[in-house]
DNA sequence: ATGAAAGCGCTAACAC
DNA sequence: GTGTTAGCGCTTTCAT
């Protein structure tokens, strides 16, 4: 004899989830299908009557259903996630690479998630690897020390990789970035063509990177005008401000010192001026000064800089293009390299 | 009679899962051990013996094995992730709040998925949808249009929810904001120490929202000096440098000029300073100049700007601790809301 | 046009 | 100290 028994919570009817979140089983009971159905008339995989349709999407409306992305995912194999990995979000470059990325990866339903490793090869290592346990269907990275050994994981996962920024080239490991070279080149002929002929260099530490490239570009367009490349013009120095007036400093204690200095950031070019001004020098009659990024205080310090725009909302533009591509299979052979040009934006710096 | 049949794929054996990534049960059948050891050796949840944990832990670094995290989620109810919506990561307010978030979140387990919205309801709604279907612990939200109506499924899906900056505390979410009119007080009585007496506050468009909160401190630390405000001194305009320069410009027409300006945000700031220069004016001696956030740029232009530092770093770590809270149950009661205070950094401009 | 059932990779009962 | 089994919420054969 039975009575008073009530059926055990989870017996056969359609349980609310966790959270009180509904589910697709409760979604299909209430429209009287199976979630099968429910399935089909959210994703249009096969055909689903109009009728059926309607009261599928009646009872969503009605239960404020949303599908569960993380099982639909574990199910796919896909999470539509994909990782961005930088050394920190805080340095301007940054922020704007990562909308790029999503102007693009957005409208094709695909979300960032973005770790911050502060230059720091462990931290770099560490987020790979929580990539990886996250399955991104793609990583995004702009670090400086990118040994290919840390990347074999990721590349071994078989998850699409596209370095922004950077030089090297990395076997497996699609790559976007500015033409240093071209665009330091491009900057030292406008000074050129403004008549500067003693233009000097101020560089950051270590002779690798894209101040190398942006190195080769500058010598390259002396040499094409025929003006001699003099050696102690070149000087090395920290990438802040401070260097860059200390960099300059020195430069301008030289017997035969430079009318025109191009730096390898904008920070630095901040810092030049100022050492010119504390030298009572005017910019640019006195000393012209060209910086590299247009960050926003270019605009904002006076005299405003003159500046070769770093492209970083391209460049995230353009890896995300890689990386979709990549994912979809549609481009599978070696590793692609963009290069995206940079504009010279003409203030009163130089 | 059986003869070269080879086992079809996938029956018994453990097969490798898509991507080649092995998974749990190919390091158990290798560790010579079940999925469960596996698991339990990983995550310590009931003792393993010590020679078992070292096949396991062999296993794992001999396959490069990584725990599917979304797997792990799904089974727990939880994602270790949590949504950051913001208007627009480019603007220099947000990356540091992100920043702030992960100080906290990052050493949790937890990462940040993070959407731009443009400032655009519509687009806040459908962020607010893929956070609830991504399954997010809990969500971050710094926006514009805070209708407490879209956050509603959100509320109602028992996500945790925290507003980052703004005032208008919302039902079943907390809120983390500077005192906008403490700091605009601090500042206030900074320029009333100075000797100034006629100083004019140049807000923003709309009178709700932050900029009314400052307006009130500033008339606050007036009145508690006995100074008079102006009615004539409270000038509206955008919140731009262009904005700030007009507004200043306007009010330095008046009869009765006035010798220090508060300004809602460094930008307009920075236009008072352009506004008081084109006059002819001295910046501090003729002008005093305070703004608002200490972004980037105001140590770089010159005078550098005196301003009130929002700490949007302290706000995002606030944040991210209430979050936590939230999530792990510790804190159950009615919406909290957390007031971090600003320092006024002194410079060159008052 | 629709359902039933299996399974994505993992962990938590429930055994022993 | 360890294994077996079931199930998180979804999509996808395979059947009807």
């Amino acid at each position: 004899m039975r009575h008073l028994v009530d059926d055990p919570p989870g017996e056969g009817a359609q349980v609310a989830s966790r959270g009180g979140r509904p589910r697709i089983g409760q979604v299909a009971a209430l429209a009287g299908v199976s979630a099968t159905t429910v399935s089909h008339a959210l994703n249009g995989r096969r055909p689903v009557s109009e009728a059926t349709r309607r009261r599928v999407l009646d009872a969503i409306e009605e239960l404020g259903y949303r599908p569960n992305v993380v099982a639909r995912g574990l199910r796919a194999g896909r999470s539509l996630t994909i990782g961005l990995v930088i050394p920190d979000i805080t340095n301007p470059f940054y922020p704007v690479l990562a909308r790029g990325l999503q102007d693009v990866l957005g409208p094709a339903g695909y979300d960032e998630i973005v770790t911050n490793t502060n230059g720091e090869r462990d931290l770099e290592r560490l987020a790979l690897d929580k990539m990886i346990s996250r399955q991104v269907d793609g990583i995004a990275f702009a670090v400086f020390h990118t040994h290919a050994d840390d990347l074999r994981p990721v590349v071994d996962a078989g998850i699409p990789v596209v370095r922004l920024g950077g030089r090297q080239a990395l076997p497996g490991v699609d790559l976007v970035h500015s033409d240093d070279e071209g665009n330091a080149a491009k900057a030292a002929r406008y000074l050129l063509r403004g008549g500067y002929r003693r233009i000097a260099f101020v560089c950051g530490p270590g002779a690798d990177g894209p101040a190398a490239e942006r190195v080769a570009g500058y010598r390259a367009a002396l040499a094409e005008a025929g003006v001699a490349v003099d050696p102690a013009l070149i000087s090395q120095t920290e990438f802040s401000r401070a260097g860059g007036a200390a960099g300059v400093g020195r430069l301008l204690e030289l017997p035969d010192p430079p009318d025109a200095v191009m730096c390898a950031n904008d920070m630095m070019a901040i810092g030049a001026v100022d050492a010119a001004r504390e030298r009572g020098l005017r910019v640019p009659d006195d000393l012209a000064v060209v910086g590299f990024d247009d960050i926003e205080a270019a605009s904002l310090v006076t005299p405003q800089l003159t500046t070769m725009a770093n492209p970083a909302r391209e460049i995230g533009r353009a890896g995300a293009r890689l990386l979709l591509e990549r994912i979809a299979g549609t481009v599978t052979g070696p590793p692609t390299e963009v290069i995206i040009p940079a504009r010279l934006v003409r203030r009163q710096s130089a």
